[in-house]
DNA sequence: CAGCTGACGCCAT
DNA sequence: TATGGCGCCAGCT
């Protein structure tokens, strides 16, 4: 595993209970902006047993990132469930307002 | 070394 | 709002 998806770990690390943060702000704050789809790439690979938030990490509309993979819908319900027992309400748009929930430096 | 892929983002329509 | 198209980039093959 690279430098870039330990930087984006440690990032996800860090964003609080209720809160959330976008691909694309976690990919500028590492410092390459254009590297969003590299971020998923990242939290896609979470080695074993390591503890990460990674349900707290949405997209730029606020909305669960679909997944590729053959378990993806699954995956997306865990990550929408997780959000709202940490107190994230969803929209009908099935969006969050990031206005309220986004986390900034 | 040369593609390929995808938990993205942005803009035009 | 909702789509569609395209650029980007780290890792994998």
């Amino acid at each position: 595993m690279g430098d870039f998806f330990k930087r984006v770990h440690e990032i996800v690390k860090m964003i609080p209970p209720g809160a959330v943060m976008t691909y694309g702000q976690i990919a500028k704050i590492i410092g390459n902006p254009k590297a969003s789809r590299a971020v998923g790439y990242a939290l896609r690979s979470v080695p074993e047993g390591v503890e990460l938030p990674w349900h707290r990490v949405v997209n730029a509309k606020g909305e669960i990132s679909t997944r590729r993979t053959f378990q993806g819908d699954e995956d997306k319900l865990l990550q929408r469930i997780l959000l709202e027992s940490e107190g994230v309400i969803f929209q009908k748009s099935n969006r969050i307002d990031l206005k309220r929930y986004q986390m900034f430096f």
